[in-house]
DNA sequence: TATGAATGAGTATTCATTCAT
DNA sequence: CATGAATGAATACTCATTCAT
């Protein structure tokens, strides 16, 4: 009599504990026994869905990028480009107050991409789809192939830029407003 | 019978290896043991110049932030802000090949003001003179003082997204060419 | 409705397991998991056979020896002492090529003896049993009780010294001929 | 406080504790912490020493049998052979109730070199100088070479039979004599 | 000023064992 | 009978930090 497979629940238990830690901790300071404790689990029970603490940094690395990606389908239709990306950025603006303190993760992710294979590898991915999403936008709007490429990257780096600032100020600053009139900026 | 201060010779040497190791291994990661040999001191010297390793990423942390605010200082004189800017992102660019795997360490000090008091203290002057000097140079170019104030919080934000994008992708990205576009974009 | 008692399949299917996994990580570097994996059960049915490992451990152990002391069983009938030996010696030795990876397991036995009670218990009596069974055949062959208590001592250590270095040398020695060499002389 | 004891001092006493607590634990037993208890130093100094636990037991099955190998020097002058056989034995016997208790983990080495190359090659060096420390013997006393090799394997399996059988019952039996009555038959 | 030697306080990882199903 | 899932209790190993010299 075969039980349920826990595994779907579990692994999601996990990574959100895992998330609250790190956050909170850092990557290397985050202890299994505190993730465990997080996600009222006992350590071993960590180790029978992960192999060890990179393989499930990994994975939430994975899932970081992941969830910023699936932002990108958020992008709604709309008239103009400058328009469509102004209405998106209220949309990732909102939800960014939720996840703020977890942001500061994807710092150590990066700075992780800078030392580890698997790491650089979905962070390149990431950026290559980000800019590839922007540079549709723009092409739908009539912008020649070459152009959109050179000004999505333009933009990607003003929002995350601008990101960048927002967590160096704690989110003290208007991320939206910021956003759209530099994005308008750029466009016009 | 004084004896010869060493520190003015100690403190680099130290600082040096420690950026080096802490490049290599991230902060948390490195030792202070591998600090040590890649100084050709012994651990315990290290001790005598620095409270304790947190004393010592907190100084790298600042003279790493320093080291940026100099470039402010290169900022040459010019015509319109826009030429002064772009000026300026080619003495920039050149000087950001060297310290390339150095910056890495940037991401973790931007996540250690997450967490850490100290270092969001200074993180957050960094970028509080880094936008002023921006401003300033607006200000220059006959810009009202209140619309520079936002305009260079959006340059600077584009710049650091750029150099983001840049450490993303190993370096292999025109970094120049793109902060010159964009800058002339925003400021058109 | 009582169900069929699967012992007498699954006790050998278990010990044979973890025989071998007993002699390919040693007894204590053995895990359940392996003997499980090995035997083809879970680790739980395990526990339903065994109260724990140390009882997995004494019944291997147990099983080493009884297997050992059927061996005398096959000692022939002859005509002098020194015939049925080296008979018997043969027999032995072409039975040894087989078990020759499990036989180390012997060691560690030996070894635990000298910390464990009950093992100690089963290896002195193994000992015992060996030494009368020889000592026996010198009797049969005229040999006085009191002598032949001695000699079968030298005896027994002759050949399990021989079946150290037997071990020793991964198998590479011809014990049968250096057994009965042994023995020739120790009888003449 | 003095100054602690100089390095070179470390190494016996770790290896003398390593040695007691082996003894009592057996090999895989054994726990680092009881060692460094044991050898009144902290768990990290053993480090300082021993790269890990592998390295411990590695040099510690060097030097056990380094030290039998030693005893081969102790190998009197004499008439016979068998005359310097039987003093040695005397010898050797009264040196053997001192290490008594720590014999036992000669058998786990014994295992060990079942399954681990380096044991391996240790234990393989041992019996080829022991039996070639006897050939030698014998040779002197005017055998033919070939045959010394023989009856020098024949010899060494019987002394380490003994062995066996003495540990085996737990040092009841009186070594020295059997020892003795063996040699003297096998050399008749 | 400088260091070799030492350690206390962790931390990741493992594994025998249990139990609900 | 049988097992997938879970865990408590261990244990090897690490490292920032200290201190006698």
């Amino acid at each position: 009599m075969p039980r349920p497979d826990r595994s779907h629940e579990r692994i999601p238990q996990i990574l959100s504990a895992a998330a609250k830690v790190f956050a909170a901790d850092g990557v290397q300071g985050a202890r299994m026994d505190d993730v465990a404790k997080e996600a009222g689990l006992s350590k071993a029970a960590i180790y029978l869905y992960y192999k060890n603490k990179d393989a499930l940094v990994l994975a939430l690395l994975e899932q970081f990028f992941a969830a910023n990606l699936e932002a990108l389908k958020l992008i709604p239709q709309g008239n103009s480009a400058t328009d469509r990306l102004c209405l998106w950025i209220d949309l990732v603006s909102a939800a960014m107050q939720q996840g703020a303190h977890f942001q500061t993760v994807g710092f150590e992710f990066l700075a992780m991409a800078g030392r580890d294979t698997d790491a650089r590898q979905k962070v390149l991915e990431f950026y290559q789809e980000y800019q590839s999403a922007i540079a549709q936008l723009l092409v739908d709007d009539g912008m020649l192939p070459s152009d959109a490429a050179n000004k999505a990257q333009e933009i990607v780096a003003l929002l995350e830029g601008i990101n960048l600032l927002w967590m160096a100020q704690s989110g003290d600053m208007d991320f939206a407003r910021l956003a759209k009139s530099g994005v308008t900026a750029l466009l016009s």
